[in-house]
DNA sequence: GTCGTTTTTGGCAGCGCTGCCAATCCGGTT
DNA sequence: AACCGGATTGGCAGCGCTGCCAAAAACGAC
């Protein structure tokens, strides 16, 4: 059963107007519920509407409205991945956020590759959306120049460790890092690991890693070792890393991992060994996922706000204030694996 | 550091004529690479675009393109949700795939609203789509209306059990159930359990779960308890249905959940508990996650091809074949918890 | 150099909608 | 009955681009 009917010609704002026996420019602002029309114009549009199921062309819309003004009611959206959770969750925080102003979601997503971002960006900008959120506040000088150039509100989302281009919205992985070795030295933890992923890809994991040795440095301390996995985070690259990290130093007794997905990997990688956690090993994570939550002895890692940073930055964009960089914290959780 | 320049006129397609000395067409067919032109003119366009850092303006060619022949060049998509990995996954096959010829994808979530569904898709239809993919094989009436109202491709994924609209790809959740609950038969366990969340908003929760009672039937064998968590599902949710459910029947060999989220959760309540799995207790989920794989005990699951869901999808809507049904099928993944 | 092709080119009418403006209508006044 | 101010309405010019078509240029064979 092929639905493909002879496409026609659906049915315009024309047809309506012509149906309901008013002026185009009538049944536009009844729509619209804009500028004034009579109670009976406007029953006799709902009617035609109804009749012939006319639905907008808001394609034709934008390219009218002045752009200035109007704008496209698109927002563009770039994403590096969405493997890992964090960014559906901040999707999900923007798109309720813009659902409930009107604003429908382009997105793009960059797999971590900086050139492949500034090609969305500007795919992206031919749509001439009325803002466009990015992810990270580095990019490649081409993408900035896209940016710039488009004359767009640009919210760059999840870090706030730079300057950004005009609105940013996150967390300072720095801190969040610092934080992290705080806490483990404040637990007497002295012989300190790091399992990670590839992080010339996400600069932000290697942020955390930077203010975590900082403040182990300031510590007094220094990380032993360190197992950098190649490929994008998961719990299978976490318990795999661990076990090589192990193997060369079995004297540690903490590891500091670059996501919960990889510490729950180490996790499983310790309840598969026999390793207590934390009496023989200590586990740290980031993100504060609700699986991490759920372990038997919930992982030890700090929550980032992903819903709050989707949702800031959407109300944001909306606005007309002046360039800003909401920096929206992040809470340590204790956990039970350090 | 606000960068709102003046929106000013940003650069058309005429300034590039004018800045290139030659027409507006040819400007279209050289940045369209459609048509012919000389080698000559495509030069002086490249260099006027690059010098006046010229944008096209997509929605002025979606417009004007013969709406049947171009389309616009959008894709809508509806999801459920975003809460749960699955449909990113799919998300993520189809992205890749639809950005590789050239599509854009607008995305709606519904949260499992079918009213939401429909306003979505309304929304999404105004945009004048080239096709439009929706989750699930129900819909509102009004949805249903709509979408063949729009004369486009309908893509309807993740689900195959029941007349589709147009085109159709996913699997078959009630086989799927018939061969999780011929898995636990076969392996000799008669005291089955089931741990689920909201049926009525995940239907293809409540089709594998009727499909288990069938098979389980077939078996001479049924359901012995069952408990169902309100709201969507989680590892939190599946610890805490888990505990419930065995705090009311402690004769329970085996326990089915509905995915692979809730798996986890009951996983590691045996594991709080110190219930031997599978020895005093076996655990089946849904879904194939990557997580799963990396447990002690890989999860006994059953994996979906959600990326191959999103590129067939993809594929599909692009050509112009029949109304079709694609079964993806899956893989039962035996794994050590059961 | 001429003529028939083929290639390349520019002009211009829309695509469906909104913004602007002038025309019309309405109710109450004088 | 003529008049007035505000509410309501319709016409129409674009928004920036593409499709179509006819004109111009280039080519090739004679």
């Amino acid at each position: 059963m092929n639905i493909h009917q002879p496409p026609g010609r659906l049915v315009t704002l024309a047809d309506v107007a012509r149906e309901a026996g008013v002026g185009e420019s009538t049944v536009s602002r009844v729509l619209r519920n804009q500028g004034s029309y009579s109670k009976r114009a406007g029953e006799r549009v709902a009617e035609a509407v109804a009749r012939l199921g006319y639905v907008p062309n808001r394609v034709a819309g934008s390219l009218a409205g002045n752009a200035a003004s109007a704008g496209s009611q698109l927002v563009g959206i770039v994403i590096p991945s969405l493997a890992n959770i964090v960014f559906p969750d901040l999707l999900s925080g923007l798109t309720t956020a813009l659902d409930s102003t009107g604003f429908q979601s382009v997105i793009g997503v960059s797999d971590y590759d900086p050139d492949r971002e500034e090609a969305l960006v500007g795919a992206l900008l031919s749509w001439r959306p009325t803002a466009l959120m990015v992810t990270g506040l580095e990019h490649n000088p081409g993408t900035v120049a896209r940016l710039r150039a488009g004359g767009i509100r640009i919210v760059e989302m999840m870090d706030v460790d730079g300057p950004g281009l005009d609105i940013v919205v996150g967390v300072s992985h720095r801190a969040v890092g610092r934080a992290s070795a705080a806490h483990l030295l404040a637990r007497g933890y002295r012989r300190i690991g790091y399992v990670g992923h590839d992080v010339t890809r996400d600069l932000r994991a290697g942020k955390r890693l930077a203010g975590f040795e900082e403040a182990l440095g300031e510590g007094g301390q220094r990380l032993r070792d360190r197992e950098i996995m190649a490929g994008p985070s998961s719990a299978a690259a976490g318990r795999a890393g661990l076990d090589r990290l192990m193997a060369r130093r079995t004297d540690l007794d903490a590891v500091y991992f670059s996501n919960d997905d990889m510490a729950l990997g180490g996790y499983f990688g310790c309840l598969a060994n026999g390793w207590a956690v934390p009496g023989r090993l200590a586990l740290f994570g980031f993100n504060g996922l609700d699986i991490a939550a759920a372990m038997p002895q919930p992982l030890s890692t700090i929550r980032t706000p992903r819903l709050a940073i989707g949702r800031v930055a959407a109300e944001r964009l909306a606005g007309n204030g002046p360039a800003e960089t909401v920096d929206l914290g992040f809470e340590l959780i204790a956990g039970a694996t350090v």
